[in-house]
DNA sequence: GATGAATGAGTCTTCATTCAT
DNA sequence: AATGAATGAAGACTCATTCAT
């Protein structure tokens, strides 16, 4: 599955990079401050003692607060995501649903529970989005390079008359609008959880209605 | 139209305030820099200088840095925010749509009228609840507030067999959040435009068949 | 009796001042914030607000801030305080105690009045004398000047045998530091309140014992 | 000897206290520069420059600029006046000075020498006393806890019949008035310099004649 | 590698003072 | 005479960043 995929990788990132026991320390102390008060209200004393380390130490891996930023958005935007779209779209390759609505299913039962196992840094990421133009480029960018390579899948679906016959790139927008209605309330507050279960069904029966011919 | 009437509205708490044209100008400058930069990337200069007025001008009115914030979002809202929502929802009454469907096309042209004519704004708005726990709360304070006011309306439709029978605030969900896939991206990266003609009967297509029962 | 001459003065300097009404209104709200909150942290626009006035009045007599400080301090130090002097001398020098107890009876009730009288103003000019050289100086120069006069009275009651033959600045000193014991607690903290008629004789009591041959 | 103690005790606080070379810097420059122009007419960049060090660095040890009002004071007045007071009143228990004209001639020249090496403190303190209501309070605390102590001193040469027979608190007083009648123009205006020995035998003088029975 | 003292530019805010109406 | 909007120079305080130990 590429639930676990998805963290096993983040994980890895931590892992495998070349960090200090502290510096780790930094990183998931960065991670929990940035979701909760946003990155420009935490300071990097505020992280340091988080941490449980001294300032410099902060600095001396990520040479700029920023850095700690792109440490925890970085992979996350440019490897973590991709990699999944990836995987993801070769499992769906591999599998080869016959059914467009079996597809449907996985997919958001898949994204959703991402979504809710990612809480914080995608909190993170929307702060960062709004607040800065330069990442929401960044993203965007990302989002051109593996939407594409979807459409493919939904005009195969389209040709067996299992999908109405409009732009992939507007069925992808009601797909992605449709989960986020569920997700992004979940994001912006952490007290909402998210049945994820009741979510996945009821989502995939307002598409399949929405999206069918 | 509610359309207008949101923009008089908005409008007038410029004029009838008792500001000053020199506090006008603070407030015109805040409101493009918050939306350009963010508030907390904003200093009380940038503003003085965008301004063409003095710090202490700035301060002279809005006691504080918030005072500004809250003198841009608090009528956006407190006041006009509800408002349109009642006097739209006497529209819709007023106006008794026998279609749902006619209904629904006049939702969303007006909402996404409305969310582009005021796109500075509602940056400004996303970047805050992103950033701040408490404008989330208050948002979310309205929002509970109208929202039950529509569901009426909703299960007048559903009476008449003209709206699949799931519960108001499911359908209310779907339409925002199919809505919001249009208006966000525009909200967030200031480049594109919306066709909002093409927008409008894109929408309405896809709830429509994604609605009834 | 001088106590009345004092305050007779000090009201006289109000109301024959060329002042309007407001401004005295601005004379007035100053004397209390300054002996309140002190010189320092009484700002122009709390004065303004105390005497329901604009900011612009408040400028329109006092040219400075530090002119209504004058205004205040200045007649008690350079007139007031001199002249009362003066006066005080004459009603000794006439009266011409024939025994040093009287005079010291008079001397001590007087100035004890006095003080509490003008307790804010005494407390504004602790302040100013305390935090600020210049102010010091001024008081000084005055003391000096009105300290020599006195001597002679004392001279006169050492040849009579009623005084121990001590310099008489020495003597003075005894006084004026017995008495302030008395009144810099009033002073400072406005709580407490002096019975004036038992503090004079207990005063009274000690500098005869202390002074006497 | 006390005296010697109270310099120990004061420099001992400076440098047990962990404080780097540079902030013992701040605290020299700041207590001279509160003690010359006053708390608030000091600003935190004077201090900074006067300290040679960055404003900063004035910041990291002492978090407000109250809080180095309160590293120069605080001290003073919670430990080190009520220690030297109790230090103070051992000497005098234990050396039990059969004569009172003993026990007054040692304190007199105590406290006078205490004043002069500790001008500087003082009249900041003096500054602060009249400038704020809450330091004051806590001075009064202090004078409330260490006063009562003497008095069993005052009665046991009552008893003796060296001592007039007015209340303890009232003999406190005329003791403390005087000597202030010398301290307070020396520490008022740093011009004049006291000399202790003079003004010792003078005061000693006064009250053993005011205060014998 | 780790520390934390040191930096200094930058932030919000206050305030005495001026001036057009 | 009176107003109060406007000014701009400080002021206290924060914070990302550096560097000697």
């Amino acid at each position: 599955m590429a639930i676990n995929d998805v963290q096993t990788l983040f994980a890895k990132s931590l892992d495998e990079s070349s960090l200090t026991a502290k510096q780790k320390a930094v990183l998931r102390a960065s991670l929990t401050l940035f979701s909760e008060k946003g990155y420009d209200h935490t300071s990097t004393k505020d992280i340091a003692q988080a941490a449980a380390v001294s300032e410099g130490t902060v600095y001396k891996q990520f040479k700029t607060k920023e850095g700690i930023l792109t440490a925890i958005l970085g992979p996350f935007v440019q490897q973590v995501l991709p990699r999944i779209a990836t995987e993801f779209l070769g499992d769906v390759m591999n599998t080869s649903y016959p059914d467009f609505a079996d597809l449907l299913r996985s997919i958001v039962a898949d994204r959703l529970s991402f979504a809710l196992n990612n809480r914080k840094q995608l909190r993170i990421l929307a702060q960062e989005m709004v607040a800065n133009a330069k990442i929401i480029e960044g993203f965007q960018q990302q989002v051109d390079r593996v939407l594409p390579r979807v459409f493919p899948v939904i005009q195969h679906y389209q040709q067996q008359h299992q999908l109405v016959d409009w732009e992939p790139s507007r069925i992808a927008r009601y797909m992605i609008s449709t989960m986020m209605g569920y997700v992004l309330p979940v994001i912006l507050s952490d007290t909402d959880t998210l049945d994820v279960a009741k979510a996945s069904k009821e989502t995939t029966e307002f598409l399949l209605k929405g999206l069918r011919p």
